[in-house]
DNA sequence: GCAATGAGCGTC
DNA sequence: ACGCTCATTGCT
């Protein structure tokens, strides 16, 4: 075979982000293939590797060293993941070892050995019924049946069976002999649609990858996939490596949640990976949620995805009954216990029809956690800087100060309705499960996530606290956004919402609305008696958009005001975190593509101030590849010159307060 | 003028 | 962390 090894070393340099060639000994020479993980020696060590290729000849111009070691047979890494993790490490200003530790799950040498006995199957294509309520959800099947590489949005109406109709898509494209990958936030959402398809298409038909099952079953059946055991791969975010052969489907599910977002350098979001994915291999793109982000928006407004929605009339229809009520005019119930818990009229009546009905309440209350930002102290929206549009906040005793360029804001004015007061907002004031136990006597009462404070990063509940489902009949169910029992409510209460609405964040708005739906597609229809109180100002355009069920529209609205702002995803932006000096020395070793402005540096999100700084660039969208690349070119550099402070380069970061 | 020694750098 | 290059130093 080919005398050259061309090999992916696992090393942590961003300079050495490359292939290296080496000799292949003839003892070596069959099982070197490409895809097994090798061990070679590099700069005088042993280092594990993966072996892309075979080559004729080397360019390298030096003496190759030889190959040491084939780890393994198994061509673990295929030639399609081997592409994706270079196009994602190019995208993020990532190393493609750094990448591949994301995308491979560790080898298990035992189950290795096992042999894989299931054999794809190949479902009857299941019927479209379910998606004849969207006016081109049964054509965007039909593409997916003749093998077509459609791009598609789709908004779920409330109350709907989306596993389901997830199963029916994924099925359908296993029906003509190829893959398909759905992509969900958690645990949860995946068993739903693993058992969705299960029903559909039987039990071999799919297979779940989760972290959590243990090192030996989670590569047991992430081999199973590689070796195409299995054509349905449902998991969360890692999941959207998964090596799955003749990909014909993805699937992203509620893509603005925040567990899509990986934590580990180089940071892809599962939006990357397989928009990335969509465009090296070829397969049919679904982004799906009952909300639509503003990045989903960009992709319909450039042509590159077409949606699919429901016409107004069935989603008013299938809608509950919204009512907005603001805090300050709130007209408190007049029932004591109701008084004491803060509860609106509006809302312990709407709770109180439901449980007559003999149906179950659900409660949304925020998170505990404590961000103090600012807000314009009439309208409520969001305090921004007048130079780069970042958030406002106190720092100390001192005047409003932008978290981004640091710039003081002296005379303040709203520009939505030119009120000059600025007031603190502060989220998480959480009523208790027993004030509003108290406000109704007899009912049986359970709470499900978020007991404790201080989530690092997502404001869902932790594992282990969440309840899956509730007994039938009447209770009040008091639950933290993401972890509401799966059940047909007769009412929900979104309570503190304004608090969730004003905080410094970028996606606040999005994000409230998100959270609001998932709650309230789980309430009956308006003409089954189904209410929704969110307690609200009505005239925020994130609460309108709830109380006319139209995220679509408010994508529209939140992409169009991102373009007026400059911020993502209109622009490209990449925040770089390290230490003080680090930060302020970077402004000369940066060549920026054109059209660059840096923002900062101010004090790094979550770090104590002057620990940590971040500095903030955005370009052009036509310029994000070019700034990755530069980002990377600034890494290699540093790495190359030992320089021992890190430097945390993160493109579009989901955090952008 | 040239060998011996050590710091620095690339890493196949 | 090995092994190479190149600069410095000290000796003939």
């Amino acid at each position: 075979m080919l005398p050259v090894a061309r090999v992916c070393v696992d090393t942590p340099l961003a300079h050495l982000d490359r292939p290296f060639d080496y000799l292949v000994p003839a003892e070596l020479d069959v099982t070197a293939a490409p895809g097994v993980r090798v061990r070679v020696r590099f700069a005088g060590r042993l280092a594990d590797g993966w072996l892309l290729d075979r080559a004729e000849r080397s360019d390298h111009p030096g003496p190759l060293a030889w190959l040491d070691r084939v780890v393994s047979a198994e061509p673990a890494l295929s030639p399609q993941v081997a592409a994706l993790a270079r196009a994602v490490a190019d995208r993020c200003a990532g190393t493609m070892s750094d990448v591949l530790r994301l995308a491979v799950p560790p080898r298990h040498a035992r189950t290795e050995a096992e042999p894989v006995t299931l054999v794809p199957t190949r479902p009857p294509r299941p019927s479209t019924g379910g998606w004849g309520r969207y006016p081109r959800g049964v054509a965007f099947l039909d593409a997916l049946h003749q093998g077509r590489a459609a791009h598609a949005c789709w908004q779920a109406l409330p109350g709907e069976d989306w596993p389901a109709r997830l199963a029916e898509a994924a099925v359908t494209v296993a029906a003509v002999g190829r893959g398909a990958l759905l992509v969900l936030p958690d645990h949860r959402d995946t068993a739903r649609v693993h058992a969705a398809v299960a029903a559909l298409a039987g039990p071999d038909a799919v297979i779940t990858l989760a972290a959590e099952s243990g090192p030996a079953r989670r590569y047991r059946r992430w081999l199973a996939v590689r070796r195409g055991a299995v054509r349905i791969v449902v998991g969360t975010r890692a999941a959207a490596f998964a090596p799955v052969a003749d990909l014909g489907l993805m699937v992203l599910w509620d893509d603005g949640d925040d567990l899509h977002a990986e934590p580990r350098a180089p940071y892809p979001h599962s939006r990357l990976v397989l928009g990335q994915r969509a465009v090296l291999e070829g397969g049919a793109l679904l982004v799906a949620g009952y909300a639509r982000t503003a990045e989903t928006q960009l992709s319909l407004d450039t042509g590159w995805a077409h949606e699919i929605v429901a016409t107004r009339d069935v989603v008013r229809a299938a809608a509950a009954r919204v009512t907005a009520i603001g805090e300050d005019d709130t007209q408190l119930a007049r029932d004591p216990a109701a008084r004491a818990a803060r509860l609106p009229a509006v809302a312990f009546e709407a709770a109180r029809a439901a449980l007559s009905r003999d149906r179950p309440v659900l409660v949304q209350v925020p998170r505990r956690g404590y961000v103090p930002s600012l807000a314009c102290g009439q309208c409520r929206a969001a305090a921004r800087c007048r130079r780069c549009a970042g958030p406002l906040a106190l720092r100390g005793a001192g005047p409003a100060t932008c978290r981004w360029c640091g710039t003081v804001e002296a005379g303040y004015r709203c520009p939505a309705c030119g009120c000059d007061r600025l007031r603190a907002t502060v989220i998480g004031a959480r009523r208790t499960a027993e004030e509003l136990g108290r406000a109704f006597p007899g009912v049986p009462l359970v709470t499900s996530g978020g007991g404790s404070s201080g989530a690092p990063r997502s404001n869902r509940a932790s594992a282990g606290e969440v309840l899956a489902d509730i007994p039938p009949g009447r209770s009040l169910v008091i639950a933290t956004p993401g972890a509401e029992p799966l059940a047909r409510y007769g009412a929900a209460l979104l309570l503190d919402a304004s608090a969730l609405l004003a905080r410094p964040d970028l996606r606040a708005a999005e994000e409230a609305l998100r959270r609001w739906m998932a709650a309230a597609a789980m309430v009956e229809p308006a003409a089954d008696g189904g209410r929704v109180v969110v307690v609200a100002e009505s005239s925020l355009a994130a609460v309108q958009a709830l109380v006319r069920w139209d995220p679509a529209g408010h994508a529209r609205a939140e992409l169009a005001a991102r373009a007026e702002l400059g911020f993502p995803p209109s622009v490209r932006m990449a925040a770089l975190d390290g230490a003080p000096a680090t930060v302020a020395s970077l402004g000369e070793a940066l060549d920026l593509p054109r059209g660059a402005a840096l923002l900062g540096p101010v004090p790094a999100p979550g770090e104590p101030a002057g620990e940590r700084e971040r500095l903030l660039v955005r370009v052009p969208r036509s310029q994000g590849l070019a700034l990755a690349g530069a980002l990377a070119a600034l890494q290699a550099g540093r790495s190359a010159r030992k320089l021992p402070d890190p430097l945390r380069v993160q493109l579009d970061p989901q955090e952008l307060a």
